[in-house]
DNA sequence: CAGATCACCTGCTTGC
DNA sequence: TGCAAGCAGGTGATCT
């Protein structure tokens, strides 16, 4: 294999890429999908665990990677792919005139928008909710219709929303655990997602689930005005 | 170009 | 209990 005999020089993530680069060029890339994780030990189990698709040998032990849906990668590239250069900042290290730009340059719904990778790397189906209900914007609203005030506002919602969330290491509805295993305990911190028809935390009214840009969308009709 | 629809997969929950 | 339908932290292709 391609990464056999090789040593890890420096692991960088933008967004949800993750990418461990080799000493002999090229790098290891992991996107985690919905179900990837990857687990570290010091000894490999046998037999392997199920939904198990990759063993990474190190001196100090085995990281694997388990994935039950699929939908996420380990590929190795000799370099960087072009599309790789195209997708967006990391959402965490955008300023607000650069927030505000990459939307704008934007057309359709806010939701969409924010879920568009080559807009911005990082935002997911959970911190889209979030971040709307914080900054109260409807998910369909028109992008190039929200004000900049109403921008600032997403803009700084965004940035407190991801930094706790890193903080309380993500959120682990069914089954998300790092490396060592430990689940995260951000979706305690949720306001909307996974919350339809119970009370609004901020006006008291129900939370509704609808589709937007075809992910269940939670979301206050009171608080969140088209 | 915006947006809908489907596709990729497995597993858990819900409702009859 | 069984079985089908619906749902899930993502993304990309295809069509209208």
């Amino acid at each position: 294999m391609a990464v056999t005999g090789a040593t890890i020089v420096a692991v960088r993530r933008r967004g949800k890429q993750i990418f461990f680069e080799l000493d002999r060029g090229g790098f290891l890339y992991v996107h985690l999908g919905m179900t990837g994780k990857l687990l570290w030990d010091s000894a490999a189990s046998e037999p392997l665990e199920k939904h198990v698709h990759a063993v990474f040998e190190f001196a100090e032990g085995v990281l694997r990677y388990q994935d039950a849906r699929q939908f996420g990668r380990v590929e190795f590239y000799p370099e960087m792919p072009e599309a790789f250069e195209l997708r967006g900042p990391d959402a965490l290290g955008v300023d607000f005139e650069t927030f505000v730009s990459r939307l704008k340059a934007r057309r359709g719904q806010v939701k969409a928008v924010l879920l568009n990778q080559a807009v911005l790397s990082g935002l997911g189906n959970i911190y889209v909710d979030e971040m709307l209900f914080a900054a109260r914007v409807h998910p369909r609203t028109n992008v190039q219709r929200i004000s900049k005030q109403r921008a600032r506002l997403m803009h700084q919602s965004m940035l407190e929303i991801l930094t706790l969330a890193i903080a309380r290491k993500g959120s682990s509805i069914s089954d998300y655990v790092d490396a060592t295993g430990a689940p995260g305990s951000y979706q305690h911190q949720h306001q909307v997602y996974g919350k339809a028809g119970e009370p609004c935390p901020r006006c008291g009214g129900a939370i509704r689930r609808v589709v937007v840009a075809q992910r269940g969308t939670h979301y206050c009709p009171r608080c969140q005005r088209a």
